[in-house]
DNA sequence: GCCGTTTTCGGCCCGACTGTTTTCAGTCG
């Protein structure tokens, strides 16, 4: 059983609880409990071989021997309880806005409602607004969550957020009044996916960017106005909220609206351990404020250095922030080269020139062709014979260029008994060979993982690309034993692909934080098989420093020197 | 249910908004 799974039994606990109406901090321990599970890089099985459970944060006797049970058995008595006296069904009513515990129960007891359907029956029939503490306005929202749940129900790529988000401040800042603005939400923190887009402004004159903003283009739908908050669904089906503060609030705002809301409980804690309050609003101490301008202000406030939001998921950063052990983070500006990159010689858009002309543009000091192998066909996979023709014309490139230096490389397909799709004669002829799983997808985890594990053994080979194979909201990834991967991975001193692409961002970030502790050096590559998808670079770096790599554990920050050095044939 | 540089028992983050209410419960972020 996998820390998701572990994560989602926990969570669903905590949910029948709060339906149960528990004790709320019983409730939210099973909350947190989760989420730091879903967090951990290492796998629960490993910890609970070296009796560890109960050190995780979070964890303590009760659901220690919860895990231990569910690792036993495979199955949990507690829960199964828990939902003879909750009704099957009930859970997921949650998920729609306006719809927490206390009501989803109130609609069972008094109208037996317990799924979806017979929810929409009970509000096509007005039965809703009858019900204590209900009436006609709680009817029409339910109905409105209802739609909203269908139209915007699972959380959007990152890839497809930002760019969405940089239009608006773009939009805002050249046709409206605002002096300071800022994404916030998991959009800051770089999360995989977001749920929305929430905006952070200062402005003397809130009323104008209320205006513009709910007048955008693509707004389709205005779902709240007022001065200090709008909310509006986009074209894009991606619900977007505003918030304007005053310039002395920004600080505070901003580090609140960012969570993420783990983090800023644990910080809030250690404010009241110091006297202080902090809110959306400012520090305080008594009723005056002591802060809050700055975001820095906050983390100051309590007595820590400034933590990337990309750390904000109290996953570690408060307690490394307190012992000075914070990572300095990558950044894109650290950033000297993309190592994968398609060419027209396989299944890419774009000339090998054309990429190398673009690559200058963006400042780097190499660029890595790296082409499907043989029998990739369906995307242009390269025969032997072709993969020699490319070397030549790189090799007469690099003759011909100056300022940047063009590798040959193959993304070279572990075929599905392990061995490499190329043979070694032609392989060592490469300057950068990238493995990687494309087909063969269905194996059980003990074939895949030994698969992967001989694939990378080839001495030829540097880098793993997309370790996991999963495309987030798609596929799931390989069944494969991601700890033992890092463990053959680290003993061989192969590099593992933080994979750029938004629908993949493979390495996840818990297992990029797992594969430093290892010693491990990643590569964050774009994988563009089109110029513009080059720009998919800052969605990697995010990867890592979610992960929190410093730059000296990414490959392609090295000098060209050290590339080399470190690609070099044993 | 968890946890301890105020505690092994008694705490546990903070505020806004909404709709339904005459003082607040529920939900959300």
């Amino acid at each position: 059983m996998e820390n998701l799974e572990f994560a989602r039994i926990l969570r669903e606990i905590a949910e029948l609880l709060e339906i149960k109406n528990e004790n709320p901090f019983k409730v939210r321990a099973y909350y947190r409990a989760a989420q730091v599970i879903e967090g951990l890089s290492e796998s629960i099985n490993t910890i609970a071989e070296r009796g560890e459970l109960r050190k995780i944060p979070g964890v303590g006797e009760s659901i220690a021997e919860k895990i231990e049970e569910l690792l036993k058995t495979g199955r949990l008595k507690y829960l199964e309880e828990l939902k003879k006296e909750v009704p099957e069904g009930l859970l997921s009513l949650l998920e729609i806005q306006d719809i927490g515990p206390k009501t989803a129960l109130l609609l069972y007891k008094e109208l037996g409602i317990n799924s979806m359907e017979k929810l929409e029956k009970a509000l096509a029939e007005h039965r809703l607004r009858d019900l204590p503490g209900m009436g006609e306005k709680t009817e029409e929202n339910i109905r409105r969550g209802i739609e909203l749940l269908k139209e915007t129900g699972t959380r959007m790529l990152l890839g497809t957020a930002l760019p969405v988000a940089e239009e608006i401040i773009s939009e805002l800042k050249k046709n409206s009044p605002v002096e300071k603005i800022e994404a916030t939400g998991s959009l800051r923190r770089f999360r995989e996916t977001v749920g929305d887009i929430d905006i952070l402004v200062v402005s003397k004159n809130s009323e104008k960017v209320m205006d513009v903003f709910t007048g955008l283009a693509m707004v389709r739908e205005v779902l709240a106005k007022g001065p200090t908050r709008s909310s509006v669904l986009t074209t894009y089906g991606i619900q977007v909220d505003l918030r304007v503060v005053k310039p002395d609030q920004f600080g505070a705002a901003l580090h609140y609206f960012t969570g993420s809301k783990n983090h800023n409980i644990a910080i809030r804690e250690l404010g009241v351990k110091k006297g202080l309050k902090i809110n959306e609003y400012g520090i305080f101490r008594g009723k005056k404020k002591i802060g809050g301008e700055e975001e820095i202000d906050v983390f100051k406030s309590v007595g820590l250095p400034y933590i990337p939001p990309e750390l904000r998921e109290n996953r570690g950063e408060i307690e490394a922030a307190k012992e000075g052990r914070l990572p300095v983070l990558v950044e894109c500006a650290d950033i000297k080269g993309d190592l994968h990159i398609h060419s027209k010689y396989s299944d890419g858009e774009n000339t090998i020139e054309e990429i190398v002309r673009k690559a200058k543009q963006m400042g780097y000091e190499y660029v890595g062709i790296v082409d499907h192998s043989r029998s990739m066909r369906f995307a242009g996979g390269l025969s032997i014979s072709d993969l020699k023709k490319k070397i030549n014309e790189i090799r007469r490139l690099n003759e011909k260029i100056k300022d940047i230096t063009i590798l040959a490389g193959a993304e070279v397909d572990i075929k599905v008994d392990g061995s490499l799709d190329y043979p070694d004669e032609i392989l060592k002829e490469l300057d950068i060979v990238i493995a990687a799983i494309h087909s063969g997808f269905k194996m059980d985890q003990e074939k895949m993982t030994e698969r992967i594990i001989k694939g990378i053994e080839n001495e030829y080979v540097h880098i793993l690309a997309h370790p996991t194979g999963r495309l987030i909201g798609k596929r799931d990834p390989y069944r494969v034993d991601v700890e033992r991967l890092i463990m053959a991975a680290a003993k061989r001193g192969i590099m593992l692909e933080i994979n750029a692409y938004p629908e993949r961002l493979d390495l996840p970030d818990i297992y990029c934080r797992r594969a430093k502790d290892e010693g491990i050096i990643m590569v964050i590559s774009t994988d563009a098989h089109h110029l513009d998808q080059m720009r998919f670079m800052k969605f990697g770096v995010g990867v890592a420093r979610r992960g929190w790599l410093e730059k000296k554990n990414i490959l392609n920050t090295f000098s060209l020197k050290e590339l080399f050095k470190k690609l070099k044939r044993i």
